[in-house]
DNA sequence: CCCGAAAGAGGTATTTATTCCTCTAAATAT
DNA sequence: ATATTTAGAGGAATAAATACCTCTTTCGGG
């Protein structure tokens, strides 16, 4: 997501992290130094006025800001704003410990090198020693991980969702996650049962869950009985 | 650094992303349907126009995107375009090694709660929703990356190891960690072949490798016909 | 302290992005 | 095959962001 008040917030922040005024970063951009001033991102009317694409651009380029540190200076502010919300997604707790998680969540992830496996077998993509190298490879984020700052870990107990999950297997979770007919999810049931399963089927009225270990028979609940459904997104090997 | 062409990239592939035309994903967002056309692109004069970030905000809660991911679908333009000036990554070094990979691998890991699946029903772990709660949770580093700055990405072709990767999944590889009997594997073979398998057995003469999905039959090798082998350590869900 | 430069509020003019509209072509539904 | 809907080119109108300008306040240097 992205605010009105978050992108006047980051120009405001790569100016102060150059020694510039709003005014004087505009000016390094060859932009007019009023087009940041604060009395200006409202207009009379109250509509907020929101600072172009391209007047973004040329700031980023007059300070040699990658977009990457852009969004770091945005996400700066939403995590500082939303930490102080945050009790509605986790309990607020005396100890600060999932506070502190919420707060590390914001941190940049890693790049990892992606190519597809068809083409990993043509020269150029590994070294001898089976190491990433050349040019051909991708950048992408750690996959999964770019927009969920709730995600957690479940160890695996049990032997239904073999082979995919064996016991003592870490699965990655994400809450806000949507999920789809053939996801795999974890589900916790009014009972108080949690389980990892295939999403076979999920209407207004019932879900039917699969395992992928075929002596577990399919499980069916009325939607009432789920209390909550979240999306496995990884799972270690 | 942000480019004319890498915001209208990152809105056509936001649009393609959730099976929608540039149009559709417009109407999506409350704009006009002929807000993102191809031909509204550059004005009549030639000059660029670019999105306004207002509308970038709307496509983004329309579509449910974080700004990461928006940002991500910009730079998969960017890495392409970078990638062959980006020297500083993957500039073909004379020994062929990962020196830009090993710069990001000093990048902060992310905490992740984690619990045992076998407790997680018991009360006290999730909040109504199913995000987590309470102060039951231990955290852990992204398990498995603590100590290699080397693992890439790969995404997976073919059926021989369904059910656990499926075609378009996503492989998580460490070249650097220890291999044993029934680990996953990546194997490259000195004809080039690159494959997912399970390490059945690997002695000083051979190795053997069994695929997940019966129907394909185990392969043999000498131990000089494979040029390397990595173990798989995440696979995406 | 004084003076010049910079910052920035506030107003108008200009430029630029979106909206509205018409129309054609393509895609989809019947 | 026909009818309907959607996508999108292209043009004019409207809304919104920047540029230009005046003026006041603040800041920095002598």
């Amino acid at each position: 997501m992205l605010s009105h008040d978050e992108v006047w917030a980051a120009i405001d922040r790569l100016a102060e992290k150059h020694d510039l005024t709003p005014s004087g970063l505009a000016k390094r951009a060859g932009l007019d130094s009023t087009t940041f001033n604060k009395s200006k991102r409202f207009a009379v009317d109250g509509r907020a006025r929101w600072p172009s694409t391209e007047s973004i651009a040329k700031i980023m380029e007059a300070t040699d800001a990658s977009l990457h540190e852009f969004m770091d200076l945005v996400q700066q502010h939403k995590s500082h704003v939303l930490a102080p919300a945050s009790g509605e997604k986790y309990s607020p707790q005396p100890s600060g410990q999932i506070l502190g998680f919420h707060e590390t969540g914001q941190t940049p992830l890693r790049d990892i090198p992606v190519v597809g496996m068809a083409q990993a077998g043509a020269g150029g993509f590994f070294d001898d020693a089976g190491f990433p190298a050349g040019q051909g490879w991708d950048q992408v984020q750690f996959p999964g991980l770019e927009d969920d700052g709730h995600i957690y870990a479940l160890e695996i107990s049990g032997d239904s969702m073999l082979p995919l999950y064996r016991e003592g297997d870490t699965i990655i979770v994400s809450p806000g996650a949507s999920v789809r007919k053939g996801d795999r999810v974890v589900v916790k049931t009014t009972d108080g049962e949690v389980m990892a399963k295939i999403l076979k089927r999920k209407n207004s009225t019932s879900v039917e869950l699969s395992s992928a270990n075929q002596e577990h028979a399919d499980r069916n609940f009325t939607t009432a009985q789920i209390e909550w459904m979240a999306r496995i997104i990884w799972a270690s090997q």
